[in-house]
DNA sequence: CTATCCTTCAAACGTTCGTTTGATTCAGAG
DNA sequence: CTCTGAATCAAACGAACGTTTGAAGGATAG
């Protein structure tokens, strides 16, 4: 009998994800990973190898689907012949906010993200760019057409820049409570869109 | 004879906001901080007292002089009558700006301050509130001011995001290098107004 | 039933951590 | 010169770390 209807693999996920988001990757140990998911020491390694793998699969139970999301959303957007930039945008951001408005520890997983991106490590940062750098060419790709003018170094760090200050802020987002009386979709539609603004200003600044 | 012009205490907060930055605060040892000061192991506990204690005054060498060139130019803004917001902005983001494009440390004390913000931890949040949060205050009555119509915790919580998204941005700022050709004032200038209209543009939103 | 395979367990491995200790060095005051 | 006190040093402390081990458990197939 386990004390959750969830895996031992899945409990361990959640509570790295978790713990990882509140203190570090090397401030949480997996003492204090497996003390949470009430799972034996030795789990870690026996189900992920090691503490690294066991970080790469927290990233990965995510960003799969969000990977996954965001490039069937950037597709319908270039089936249309007038999408603009902030179409574009939209498939971008759209995915990622409800990754973090996701009650199952999206909020976690977010910060975690913006953990990672402050930190400039090389190990992930390959890990991120091996994995999900392929949908975020296509992504610079479109950007690139809709901003002619500039030239792509200019595009590459607005780019990373406007992603670093959007994971950020969405870590924030879903620490904060939407006001009372305003629904769900609302409380998305108005960030959304407070958002994109934002970005898109960014990046056809001068 | 040392190993340098500077002091033992001088060449352990280099090395350690060096390292905080690449490493974070739990990541980055005292014993590569000391290997790096090429000082002894003990030193840091016998000048400092405790690793936490080096990180608090790793933060205060750079953070004294900030906050009081900000408080001093947010006081020239406020004797001016006609003082726009994007006025007030300026006295918040200029000195934080020239910090980072500081050349001796200034680049990775804001990859340090930007890990901080990230991180969320406690201990360091009352730290530099109660060490700091006195002009942060002074800021944001003056926003209030220029703000009419949004409430208290709605200024707050913009202010939190555009202040993470300014620190987030300014610490890759510093490892961008700048194109040839143009001066550090022309690009202090630029950058300047690029991360102005953003937060204008953020603070203002309906 | 036995045999097999996957999973869990307590215990220990060697390493590294922050911190402390006690001796040593050395410049400046009397 | 001696004395004093701050600074530096090598060495060690116990605790916590990631990882490994070998035995025990427990479900399923033959």
């Amino acid at each position: 009998m386990s004390a959750s209807q969830f895996s031992t693999k899945q409990r361990i996920l959640g509570a790295a994800e978790a713990l990882f988001a509140q203190h570090g990757f090397a401030g949480a140990s997996l003492r204090q990973v497996t003390t949470a998911a009430n799972v034996n020491l030795a789990a870690v390694n026996y189900h992920f190898g090691s503490k690294d793998n066991l970080i790469e699969a927290v990233f990965r139970r995510r960003l799969d689907a969000l990977n996954a999301r965001r490039h069937a959303a950037l597709a319908k957007v270039e089936s249309k012949p007038d999408a603009t930039l902030e179409d574009a945008l939209d498939a971008f951001i759209r995915p990622a906010l409800e990754l973090a408005l996701d009650r199952r520890g999206g909020a976690a997983f977010m910060r975690m993200l913006a953990r990672a991106y402050a930190e400039h490590d090389e190990r992930l940062r390959r890990f991120l760019s091996d994995n999900y750098g392929h949908v975020l060419r296509e992504f610079a790709v479109v950007f690139h057409r809709k901003l002619p003018g500039l030239t792509k170094d200019e595009l590459y760090w607005r780019l990373d820049l406007v992603a670093g200050a959007l994971t950020y802020t969405m870590a924030d987002f879903g620490l904060i409570k939407r006001r009372a009386g305003t629904s769900e979709t609302a409380h998305r539609e108005y960030t959304i869109e407070h958002l994109l603004r934002f970005a898109a200003a960014g990046l056809r600044a001068p």
